[in-house]
RNA sequence: GCGGAAAUGGCGGAAUGGCAGACGCUGCGGUCUUAAAAACCGUUGGGGGCAACCCCGUCCGGGUUCGAGUCCCGGUUUCCGCACCA
């Protein structure tokens, strides 16, 4: 393979050669790029296995930063590790170039997207190549490319073919930072994933890819080895519910249609409620409440999305003055509209059960509505019914409570304060003292536990106060007015204690419970059993014709429209005559037009470019108008690992032969923060494809592994504002990129990440010296024929070393592996100044050296191998195989214990017998001290670790 | 609120239910040096003792076990995801 003409090795070294890793590790890149060491065997010759392994491509900001190499050059060394034992290895990298910041550029800068975004790729790319990688540049991938993005849109016009791809006017979420609509998954927590804009719902007509096809599927993990928090992510964005869909008849004619998990319940249901935003709220208005109805509406639209999803925020709604018919019982429920039911979820409508359902009972509670429980508890016992006819008149909190009974009794050094609510208005005050923001008490704790009648309040263990208590007890039933005065004294202790006070309930008697109990107050239903009520209910709905089971999910269809011009064109013609016309396949690629005017409008730049907009029908030849959205760029990325492998194939997105030998990846590493993003859509595009019977396996990925994030030494995130950002090409050129390499796998479990800390990086620094003399100065000394104890125990280590080593690579476990390495250089250490340094086991250790060390730091590996006069390339050679036998000790350290404490330590040879360990064992000296006087009861012997006597 | 992960010296972290603190950083002492840096050697959880040794110690409270950082129950704190999902 190495025909080209590797650098000599200096021949004589007649002083103490120093590691200066600038020097070598340019050297070593040179000769790697100059043999194509790490070019890609598409074929696979030689029948080696087959090992494709991807790391994230990264989005050409303009700078690798430290977090790109610590996703990248772990997952390098275990690529590495793969290639030498024996694998064919593919580990591209490529640019994800499509995106918002490349336009923003070219808005603020006047660059155009494609020059901003190519250079740099350039700049990033040589960047990359300083982190010494075994990437191969020839397979690289960008997807501003026409060659990649025809082939995006080659893929939608085959999701059309098969009913995957659909256009639909509906509420979309809007961010008005970035002027486009984004798919729910880019929304976090009411604002835009990109730009932390608060995003707001329109009415749009877009483009969606159908994702909920496959809810179910994407629900199974089978056949792969994916880590369980993403895994859980998935299924809970995905959000699965069964239960079944009612329909409520209406006397306006239309039903109203609800889904629930509970159908169980039915019997409960007091009143309905609609999402401000239902089509039906239009005809079942009355007018009388026409007027309150539609004010409601205006407002809820106003309010920011935040504001609407804030949990803390008091229920809000209007009587719409129409009533539904509950099918199970006739009764009339009347139906209102509130902004807590979301229309896109679900019908947008539900049954309101608020003896059952916390969000229900808070809006019954409100507005004086009917609370019928209809299941019993879980533990069997029944309730009384109360109904809050005369709630609305309760009077406010801030008139204080009246009703009340205090009492107060103190119980070793707890002190108990009970409140009797006698009054339904109190209880109603009680809770609305907990909503008001800035009240001086937190009733947090009333929350799962509300009372009612006799029920008490129990402030408990106000001790370790004595000011409260001493105050409390003074005025007995007056206790707010103690406390009151205690926090006026000194507010801030007070209130630190009252706060972490736990209110408890003694006996609760009104209140929601989700249990699953029996059922109650339903008719011929009730008495069955919690555990059969769902399916019995589902069942006795399905006979009546008044309802069926249905399953439920959280997750919506892609949204894949985009109203920016730095993405793939839609291959998509709108023509009066003929409608939705897609653009034939020959006619790909719909090229982005390099001259728009991209500014952010609110429409695609490409709106007013007239030169793409015009064009004839492909049907009926007529005026036609292309589509002047973009796609969302998580297209890109849904597919790449199948474009990495053949580049420039201008047949298809991928070449099929090659693709057949290649897929599926075998691991894949990157950030969690893809978890719902990314990583859903992809394995949807793989399972579409399965489908269309272009790949016939169903997941992309088969194990994936996630990098925890590397944070600033002040433990923040890395940002330029802070100040607090590490610069790798400085770090780079001060200790070379293998100790940068070795930093970050030391660093501690991949997974978890870690903040940076300058001062550490002395450790894999120091320890690469130290490797580097072990071997340079020792590789020209002669070797002895030669065994002993001592050449014994090198040789146990260097076996362990590689066990070690070779065990912490197949689980991903750099750190250890990093910390294995330093024990063993450790431990050469000791040797190289015995004459231990000049035996055959001398010779075995520092030729392993560098090979364990080849996939962490290959330059360094290289450059050892080559000085002890090996053939090039270390990254060639065969991963080294350790033999149990030498590995093995043949002395044991065994703990002894008395009573589980470690009294003595022995070393016995690693096959003594348990008889043999014990006796010797007690007769220490030691241990005997431990002993004698006593009885023992039992003897504890594990082999190879400790012996525990059990005395009494 | 729901779901997940985590908590171990001054710091990052290690530890199939079996000697807690591997490995590294920092600190301290030493060798070399005119000196410093680097390198190398020793030491570095807390407390007591001249010493041999002893006691305490893995977020808190219980439990299982001969033995718990690890398993079980209850709680606290931190981080992450979702969040009025019917």
């Amino acid at each position: 393979m190495a025909t080209t003409k590797v650098p000599e090795a200096a021949t004589s070294v007649t002083r103490r050669e120093r590691y200066i890793p600038q020097e070598i590790e340019q050297k070593w890149r040179d000769v790697w790029a100059e043999t194509q060491l790490f070019k890609m065997d598409r074929e696979g010759d030689g029948g080696r296995p087959k090992w494709y392994a991807i790391t994230m491509y990264p989005y050409p900001s303009g700078d690798l930063h430290i977090g790109h190499w610590y996703a990248m050059t772990p997952p390098d060394a275990a690529a590495r590790y793969r290639r030498m034992l024996g694998f064919n290895v593919f580990f591209p990298m490529g640019f994800d170039a499509f995106g918002l910041p490349a336009e923003n550029a070219a808005i603020k800068h006047g660059a155009h997207p494609w020059e901003w975004t190519m250079a740099n790729i350039e700049n990033m790319r040589q960047q990359m190549r300083s982190m010494g990688t075994m990437f191969d540049w020839g397979q690289e991938v960008i997807t501003c490319d026409p060659e990649y993005y025809k082939w995006n849109q080659w893929f939608f016009l085959q999701f059309l073919k098969h009913d995957l791809a659909y256009r639909k006017e509906q509420a979309v979420w809007w961010c008005p930072g970035c002027q486009t609509v984004l798919a729910n998954e880019q929304v976090i927590d009411g604002r835009c994933e990109r730009c932390e804009t608060e995003v707001y719902q329109r009415e749009m007509e877009q483009w969606f890819f159908r994702i909920t096809k496959y809810a179910d599927e994407l629900l199974s993990y089978e056949g792969v080895d994916w880590p369980e928090p993403v895994r859980i992510m998935q299924r809970n964005w995905i959000g699965r519910s069964e239960g079944a869909r009612v329909s409520f008849s209406t006397e306006a004619g239309a039903a109203i249609e609800v889904f629930t998990t509970r159908p169980d319940t039915l019997w409960g249901a007091t009143f309905m409620v609609l999402a401000p935003e239902h089509p039906l709220v239009e005809t079942l208005t009355t007018d009388e409440q026409r007027g309150e109805v539609e004010e409601y509406i205006a407002q809820a639209r106003r309010q920011s999305e935040i504001d609407r999803m804030s949990t803390e925020k008091e229920k809000t709604g209007v009587f719409t003055g129409g009533y539904a018919i509950n099918p199970v019982n006739g009764e009339q429920l009347p139906v209102w509209i509130a902004d807590y039911v979301l229309v896109t979820y679900g019908t947008g409508a539900v049954m309101a059960v608020p003896a059952h359902d916390e969000r229900d009972f808070e809006f019954a509670l409100k507005f004086g509505l009917p609370i019928v429980p209809v299941i019993a508890r879980a533990d069997g016992a029944v309730r009384s019914v109360v109904r809050f006819e005369d709630v609305r008149e309760s009077g406010a909190f801030a008139e204080g409570l009246h009703g009340l009974d205090a009492s107060v009794a103190q119980a070793d050094d707890e002190f108990h304060i009970s409140l009797h609510v006698s009054r339904a208005d109190d209880y109603v005050a009680l809770l609305r003292a907990e909503k008001k923001p800035g009240s001086w008490i937190s009733f947090a704790g009333a929350r799962n536990g509300l009372v009612f009648d006799d029920a008490a309040i129990e402030l408990a263990s106000v001790a370790n106060d004595t000011e409260i208590v001493r105050r409390v007890t003074e005025t007995r039933g007056n206790w707010f007015d103690a406390i009151r005065r205690a926090i006026s004294r000194d507010p801030r202790t007070a209130m630190e204690i009252l706060r972490t006070q736990p209110f408890y309930t003694a006996e609760p008697d009104v209140t929601y419970h989700h249990d699953y109990g029996a059922m109650i107050n339903s008719d011929e239903l009730s008495g069955t059993p919690g555990e059969d009520a769902v399916r019995v209910t589902i069942e006795w709905l399905e006979a009546r014709g008044a309802g069926r089971g249905e399953v439920n999910y959280r997750m919506r269809d892609w949204l894949i429209s985009r109203q920016r011009y730095w993405g793939t064109p839609f291959p998509i013609i709108y023509c009066d005559t003929c409608g939705i016309v897609p653009v034939p396949e020959e006619d790909l690629p719909v090229l982005l037009p390099e001259d728009a005017e991209f500014k952010p409008t609110g429409e695609s730049p490409l709106r007013t470019h007239e030169g793409f907009l015009t064009v004839p029908c492909p049907q009926c030849g007529g005026q036609g108008r292309r589509e002047t959205d973009t796609m969302d760029t998580f297209m890109d990325s849904s597919w790449y690992q199948y474009r990495f492998l053949s580049p420039h194939y201008d047949e298809g997105p991928f070449e099929p032969e090659i693709a057949k030998r290649w897929l599926p990846v075998d691991q894949y590493t990157g950030g969690i923060e893809h978890a719902t993003m990314h990583l859903l859509y992809t394995r949807f595009f793989t399972k579409a494809m399965r489908d269309m019977g272009l790949v016939d396996f169903d997941e992309p990925f088969m194990r994936l592994m996630n990098q925890g994030i590397i944070l600033g030494e002040d433990s923040e995130k890395m940002s330029k504002s802070r100040g607090n950002v590490i610069d790798p090409d400085d770090l780079v050129f001060e200790v070379g990129t293998d100790a940068v390499r070795l930093f970050l796998m030391f660093l501690g479990p991949w997974e978890q990440g870690g903040s940076w800390n300058s001062r550490g990086i002395a450790g894999p620094q120091r320890f690469l010296d130290r490797a580097f003399s072990v071997v340079v100065d020792t590789a020209g000394s002669h070797v002895e024929d030669r065994e002993d104890d001592s050449t014994r125990a090198l040789r146990r280590r260097t076996h362990q070393t590689i066990r070690d080593v070779t065990k912490d690579y197949d689980t991903f476990s750099f750190n250890t592996m990093v910390a294995h390495l330093m024990e063993f250089v450790n431990e050469l250490m000791r040797v190289k100044g015995t004459d231990g340094a000049h035996t055959r086991a001398w010779r075995e250790a520092i030729e392993t050296l560098p090979l364990l060390l080849a996939p962490a730091a290959p330059h360094i590996a290289e450059e050892l191998w080559q000085r002890l006069g090996r053939e090039y390339s270390v990254h060639d050679q065969r991963w080294p195989a350790w033999d149990e036998a030498l590995a093995a000790e043949d002395t044991i350290e065994i703990a002894v214990q008395v009573n589980g404490k470690v009294r003595g330590r022995l070393t016995l040879p690693a096959d003594v017998d348990e008889t043999h360990a014990l006796a010797t064992a007690r007769v220490n000296e030691r241990v005997a001290e431990h002993l004698s006087g006593a009885t023992i009861v039992k003897e504890i012997y594990v082999p190879g670790r400790l012996i525990n006597f059990v005395v009494r």
